[in-house]
DNA sequence: ATCACATTGTGAAACTAATCACAGCTTAAC
DNA sequence: GTTAAGCTGTGATTAGTTTCACAATGTGAT
């Protein structure tokens, strides 16, 4: 079971693009066709897939749909996933607009918000709550994932009120780090450190040089 | 000269820290401070500081201003760095919004959007053109970096215009994977996947803790 | 002064991830 | 059939990153 933060990564990109290839018509691929689209190694590919259990004829490549329910089994929850989303502002409605046309396994069902002039308001048929509801609607709903889209200076409090509701994961967007105790998994997107580095290795300076080249 | 992509990323996050650190007065850290603020550990901080020729002293830790100055000047580029943004959606506007409140370094000075509703708008102090001007526009203010929040179907096409125009990275949210030239450094925000990854993870599957434990 | 202590700086070790290299298949062509 | 070609599956290898371990060092208490 070789489920490194990457690996998982990589999975769900190989993912996107074979669900690419299906609607293309294409029934077989190869690792280093599947590389090329996915900016790796065939080599790197082929472990992957090997790590997943999924088998591959030499002449043909690996079939497509094999792959996808492969990836599908082992990536996806048997059932949908219902995710909660906290902070309506200008970034959760952009997410909301995103995410609400379809993602089959991960639904955004319910928002939070402490701006009482969001609450009970409907943004993308999701229905905003106010934050004291939060470990109620969790519940009921069952709800383990969350996407933070607060302000930093909010964050912590509302990661804690989450995690005391039952969330075992958090998509975190505000720039602050985040307690969490052990069990609770964290990833952050930092718009703004991301685009630091494209400054730094824009200016060339680390000798990263990128996928592609067409 | 220790700059991997990991690295850059934990400085451009010890820099933000450290920024807080300043706002409230403290005058040294020690690594394993710095290391517990950043899900780092002491060494690997004392580490990444080594490699800028950061010295501390051994009873007061490192001066947080000092340490600043350097990663400034290892960081950022001598003058401020011109972004354009391209796509004026949903996603686009919140990017605006939040960029736009305090970036010294990386401004967002242009906007470019093929709706023709949006072209000559003004968003947030910045004039959006049309797409037929990319190349003018870019060569004029001689910018270098951009932030590309398209659809996907658009995007390889927009990153062509881009690199011809001299763009040299980029910030990518399109769910795509684009093949740029050699030299030039992409980055990819995807948000679909990394929500995949938290479910993954939060699912308790992998055995990849987090930071934190208050 | 001297000592005890906590921390830095760093070579070495451990660990992780990516790549190489090649045996073993499977097919197509002749 | 037999051969040639091209791909998969995987042990071995290499590269990269993190952690360990500890000598060296500055500080404050006695
Ligand atoms: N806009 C972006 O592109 C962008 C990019 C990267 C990171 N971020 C980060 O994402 C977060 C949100 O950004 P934004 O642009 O949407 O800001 P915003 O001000 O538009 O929205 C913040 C929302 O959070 C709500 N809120 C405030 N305190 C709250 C609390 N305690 N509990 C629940 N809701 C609360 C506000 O009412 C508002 O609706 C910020 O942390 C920002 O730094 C934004
Ligand atoms: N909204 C999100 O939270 C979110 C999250 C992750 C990724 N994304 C991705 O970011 C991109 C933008 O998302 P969005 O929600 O803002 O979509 P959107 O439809 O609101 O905005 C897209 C914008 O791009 C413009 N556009 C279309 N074709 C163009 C072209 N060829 N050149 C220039 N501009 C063009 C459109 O006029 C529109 O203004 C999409 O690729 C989406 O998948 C969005």
């Amino acid at each position: 079971m070789p489920t490194s933060e990457r690996t998982i990564g990589r999975l769900s990109l190989y993912r996107r693009l074979l669900k690419q290839a299906v609607a293309d018509g294409q029934e077989n691929v190869y690792s280093h066709e599947l590389g090329a689209r996915a900016g790796a190694t065939a080599c790197q590919v082929r472990r992957d897939l090997m790590g997943l259990g999924c088998a591959g004829s030499p002449s043909r490549g690996y079939k497509v749909r094999a792959l996808l329910e492969r990836i599908d089994l082992f990536l996806d929850a048997p059932d949908v996933e219902p995710v909660a989303i906290v902070g309506v502002g200008n970034l959760g409605r952009a997410i909301l607009s995103f995410f609400q046309r379809r993602r089959p396994k991960l639904q955004i069902t319910a928002a939070f918000d402490s701006d009482p002039w969001k609450v009970d308001r409907v943004v993308q048929g999701v229905r905003c709550h106010a934050l004291a509801d939060i470990e109620r609607v969790v519940r009921e709903q069952e709800i383990t994932l969350a996407v933070l889209t607060v302000p930093a200076g909010a964050a912590q409090e509302v990661v804690d009120t989450l995690v005391a509701a039952g969330i075992k994961g958090i998509l975190n967007f505000a720039p602050a780090p985040l307690r969490v105790p052990l069990g609770v998994f964290v990833e952050d997107m930092d718009l703004a450190m991301s685009l630091e580095k494209v400054a730094y290795f824009a200016r060339g300076r680390g000798g990263a040089p990128r996928k592609g080249g067409k």
